[in-house]
DNA sequence: GTGAAAGCGCTAACAG
DNA sequence: CTGTTAGCGCTTTCAC
């Protein structure tokens, strides 16, 4: 079933089905719904490489992510994938790991496949190092990035404020009464920088030490996580709450004290359902995927339809705190 | 950059390029050389659309999942995204949702977006319900089922025995001393009654009485479990072991008996990143995902090259058991 | 408002 | 082995 088997039923050229399958307005009412009820009745459907090869689009965006498996991301695909599709545009998810070169190479890979953008999920691309690749890969499609920021031409940030949540959290503990809190990290892509420098700037302003010691690079393995705090436990206890800069951290860290017999405030971070697992269930700081991701897409959108200056280059939404047990919210929250 | 232009830069006609791009042994290693390096030189790659229309393919695999947010799931897609980019195939993945209407909606789409072949991730469909919507879509392209089993013509199921993991589960729990194990499901798809009806001849098996008020349909939503489970503690402890359909359920009924102070052998399903974080982290039956999904790849990949009499129409795994803290591993344990 | 016809870039007979 | 050419199904000028 071509568009000719169409123009045939309806006595019309395969120009004016084509006109009515791309609303144009260039056609009469009348034989507008004579052509849609021909192809409603039919079950037409347009071919899809045809179509591509004509318009050179097919409506296809690349979700460039450096693991789907992981709770956070996964999330995030989940929400950018609903929002793609309400607006008709497909998505190709390619997962990069955490290897840089294979990065680069993907990007490429997803220029060759004729996207009409790309996505970047996370913070696959740090903004300190060589971002030529992608200010070129920029020069041929829109990228957005969730999560980071890129200030690049045509490149779009959708971002949240992981300094300032962070802040935020160092302030409700301090506010409790904490002094010494441990910092657990195990990345330094754009986002855990922006965390870090959050949980410096929050020491800072409660006007307490500096402490180097207080600040470790883990990972996000939990037995790791467990025996980096472990250790730190040792001889005597030099802190009194811990801040993962992720769930899992977290929990790995929730463990250590947990095996210690240790009852501290710890808070993680990306407000996943890792978070309602654990036990006690974990004060986690929200990202805000569920606004970033439709954000990112409205975005994506705009550039489509209007252009590219039609769209904020940057957009930045406030991080908020999810209370749980780990850290029950202070009377004072507001 | 066209193929004319590779051709003319070669001094061939397109045709040879073409027969170059698409390894045809038709060409001299004289030509092919010289055609491999000037578009390695001028870094060519054919436009995707009009091969695309050429061959009526994109190699390009719909992946229909349920929810990708999902722990599970999303361990399926990214095992699947990493096997199918291994093949150069590429894939649009498409996320349902519960509603079985949806998933009907999004079969006919990606039916129109002429996929090579579908892959259902989890149980989407009910083996015993209305499926010829499904019978229809395989008539037209070659369906791969990872953990459902259809046994419909051009359907492909590739599966793990979940029923055998579950009656071993029981096996395990009983030969410990357990003799009144309750059970807590959610969903009823294939994978669901396939679970249950595993539980129910592991008591069988043990010459255990069949206790239906022992079998209980709750949610996998942590507060609607632990409320199913600590009603069910309430006036006296009916049962000394729990096996949930899900590792969410398991630790939602972890945090009911840890409530209550009460430690009890505790089995989970999936062997999610959950388990790992659960406290105490959580015994698990494996479904074997990082075989199936390989496996299911390679059923796809044989029939795409070798037509589909080429491949299995069911493929089996065995579960095991990941043993962890929740129910630790019995000496006997073989 | 509508139709004829020229592409879009590639594949695959077919002929040599 | 290589080149010529007719499509693949649709979009889009350009006339009318």
């Amino acid at each position: 079933m071509t568009i000719y088997d169409i123009a045939n039923a309806c006595g019309v050229s395969i120009a004016t089905v084509s006109r009515v399958l791309n609303n144009s307005d260039k056609v009469s009412e009348k034989t507008r719904q004579k052509v849609l009820d021909v192809i409603r009745q039919q079950n037409y459907s347009p071919n899809p490489f045809a179509r591509g090869l004509g318009l050179d689009s097919m409506r296809m965006i690349g979700l460039l992510c450096t693991d789907v498996s992981d709770a956070f991301y996964a999330k995030a695909v989940s929400l950018v994938e609903h929002e793609l599709k309400q607006r008709g545009l497909d998505m190709m998810l390619i997962c990069t790991g955490n290897d840089i070169q294979s990065k680069k190479k993907y990007l490429q890979f997803l220029l060759k496949k004729h996207v009409d953008a790309i996505i970047l999920i996370g913070s696959p691309f740090r903004e300190d190092e060589d971002n030529s690749h992608l200010a070129e890969t920029a020069r041929k499609v829109p990228i957005i990035a969730i999560n980071s920021l890129l200030e690049l031409p045509n490149i779009y940030s959708v971002l949240c404020d992981e300094a300032g949540g962070m802040e935020l959290a160092v302030r409700k503990l301090t506010n409790a009464g904490c002094k010494n809190i441990l910092y657990l990290y195990d990345r330094t892509n754009y986002s855990g920088q922006q965390k870090l420098q959050g949980f410096r700037a929050g020491i800072a302003r409660a006007g307490l030490p500096h402490q180097e010691k207080l600040i470790c690079r883990t990972s996000r393995d939990l037995p790791i996580v467990e025996e980096t705090v472990k250790r730190m436990i040792a001889p005597s206890l030099p802190f009194d709450a811990i801040i993962g800069s992720e769930d899992q951290i977290a929990i790995g860290a929730q463990k250590a004290l947990s095996a210690a017999n240790l009852h501290l405030p710890v808070i993680g971070c990306n407000n996943s359902v890792l978070a309602d697992c654990a036990t006690p269930s974990l004060t986690s700081i929200d990202n805000r995927l569920d606004i970033l991701c439709p954000a990112a897409v409205d975005v994506l959108a705009k550039i489509l339809e209007t252009g590219p200056d039609a769209a904020p280059s940057q957009t930045v939404f406030p991080a908020i705190i999810q209370y749980r047990d780990s850290f029950p919210a202070p009377p004072d929250s507001r």
